[in-house]
DNA sequence: CTGAAAGCGCTAACAC
DNA sequence: GTGTTAGCGCTTTCAG
């Protein structure tokens, strides 16, 4: 059942079923009722294919992240599906992994598909801040379709950005823990990510407005893994020696949680412990984790607001945003 | 840069420029490359609309969930996506909520996308066992493409179900418990999907092999919710008595473990606690909860080889596929 | 082994 | 308001 058909069935030609379709005002009436019913009667639907081959365009977002399991990604492309569903878009989604090749590889074959913009999901997308090159190939990508990052800083034409402030996260939630009088930070972080280094710059930075000295011994590298993490712990604790934790992801805090309870040492009278992206793990744990919310959700919703800008109205639009974080605090840090 | 480009690059007709991307045979070597260097050299890549115009088809599959900030659906997704891309297949996801018009809709979108096949993930897609009308959208939809459903069984043409045996896991649990000496088993469950039903079923079934009276009190409803379900217990934990816990998802478990924290309850000393799904909660929890892996791995993976069976080969596949959960045991049934 | 040409179903410019 | 027609870029017979 193509449009030849319903133009037939309808008495009319296919221009006129194709503007029927297409919702234009040239038509009566009474044509567009007949034609209306007709494809209803035959229950038609246009042949998207045909429709992208002249237009060029399928409402379809390419959205990449590394890995959909992961509940801060798949939170990003929860709110990005239903904000970019709303305006008429599809998703197409792919998950890339963190291999520099792969990653090339998925944008590559999305911007095949002929999508009418590309997401990127994650700090990974944005290098490890060693070498510009690890980012030619979104610039490259960007020369064909816009692209969005989700907490990324990339620079380049047509590369539009969307970050939460780390920085100041980190730094905050450092601040409070130095107030509270702990002395001996253990920053955990698992990666050279464009977010894994604002968080330790944010703090550095409260460290060093302290008046504290910046230890490299309580610069922790772990996976973001719990079992990972605590057996890490427990391997370390015989030379380490640290008062409070800075997570940069949930499951190295629980780690922490679980580290404390092999030990004996009571969360959070002896040890301080902090997450970070608030998920489901930092109320699921015992005690309940404060953690940093990193405002997913308005990330999302600012950068589909403004794709939505850019592509339909032609917009000018911020070339990046940042947002502040919210500190969820339960009673880990303070006490 | 379009095939006639690469065909007058080359010196060649644009069939020839056809025939060496997809690979026939009936090309000279000494042609084959030389379109190959020209290819290269310009960065062509193939029009996918001009070329599923043709075909009709986009080596394209649609997959729709209710959510995908769960991190059952999630998991699902990440195997589903991984496993079709190395097929060469792209996924298109749409995240539909759990309401009948909305899964209507989304099945009916993708559907026009030209999708290859089609699959839904989650027992909500299977209806509520009350009504057989429920899911006539998707009998509707199987005559236009393939439907595979992960954990929700519909009866249809052209419909493959693969489902984990809930019913044999919530059997054994209570089966466990009652060997433990538990007597009153609380039933935590949330839908009457598909899956509830079964869940349902073993757990009645394992009491009343054992003797037990079914107690219409011990069934629970509450919502996949670690507060809600917190909240709703204290409510009630005047009047209602247990000493064993069945959730049939992991965030009521975790309710549970709240409620006992909160009235000094110990876990699993005076109480038992088993989970559902073996998410990152059950580990995150204190103490650890026992909890039923539902093999979601071995469902996607199995749904895909089908796929791959029935499209690419025409092969003859089974219509349903039951695959036994794995209980996966921590203090909190065993002690 | 290679080329010419007929679609695939739709949109949009152009006539009427 | 409506119809005619020329593409859009590719695959696939059918000839040679």
């Amino acid at each position: 059942m193509n449009i030849y058909d319903i133009a037939k069935l309808s008495g009319v030609s296919i221009a006129t079923v194709s503007r029927v379709v297409n919702g234009s005002p040239r038509v009566s009436e009474k044509t567009k009722q007949k034609v209306l019913a007709v494809m209803k009667e035959n229950d038609y639907t246009p042949n998207v294919f045909a429709r992208g081959l002249g237009l060029d365009s399928m409402k379809t977002v390419g959205i990449i992240c590394p890995n959909i399991a992961d509940s801060y990604m798949a939170k990003a492309v929860a709110y990005l599906e239903s904000s970019l569903h709303s305006y008429g878009y599809d998703c197409i989604l792919g998950c890339s992994g963190f291999g520099q090749e792969e990653k090339q590889n998925y944008v590559n074959m999305l911007l095949s598909k002929r999508i009418d913009t590309l997401v990127l999901v994650g700090s990974t997308y944005a290098g490890n801040g060693k070498d510009e090159y690890d980012t030619d190939y979104i610039r490259e990508a960007a020369k064909k379709t816009p692209v969005f990052m989700i907490n990324g800083r990339v620079r380049g034409d047509n590369i539009y950005c969307a970050c939460a402030d780390d920085y100041q996260a980190t730094y905050e939630v450092t601040k409070s823990m130095i107030r509270r009088g702990r002395e001996r930070i253990l920053f955990m972080y698992d990666s050279d990510s464009f977010s894994g280094r604002q968080k330790m710059k944010g703090y550095e930075a409260a460290l060093a407005d302290a008046g504290y000295p910046i230890r490299g011994e309580l610069k922790f590298r772990t996976k973001n893994d719990i079992e990972y993490t605590k057996n890490l712990l427990l391997e370390y604790s015989r030379t380490l020696e640290f008062d409070g934790v800075l997570a940069t992801e949930d499951a190295m805090a629980i780690g922490a949680v679980k580290y404390a309870k092999v030990k004996a040492i009571s969360v959070p009278e002896e040890l301080s412990i902090s997450g970070y992206n608030d998920s489901i793990m930092a109320i699921s744990s015992e005690p309940e984790l404060t953690s940093v919310d990193s405002k997913l959700n308005v990330l999302c919703k600012t950068t589909v607001d403004h794709m939505i800008s850019l592509l339909e109205k032609q917009e000018e639009i911020e070339k990046n945003v940042v947002v502040p974080c919210e500190i969820v605090k339960r009673c880990t840090t303070d006490f």
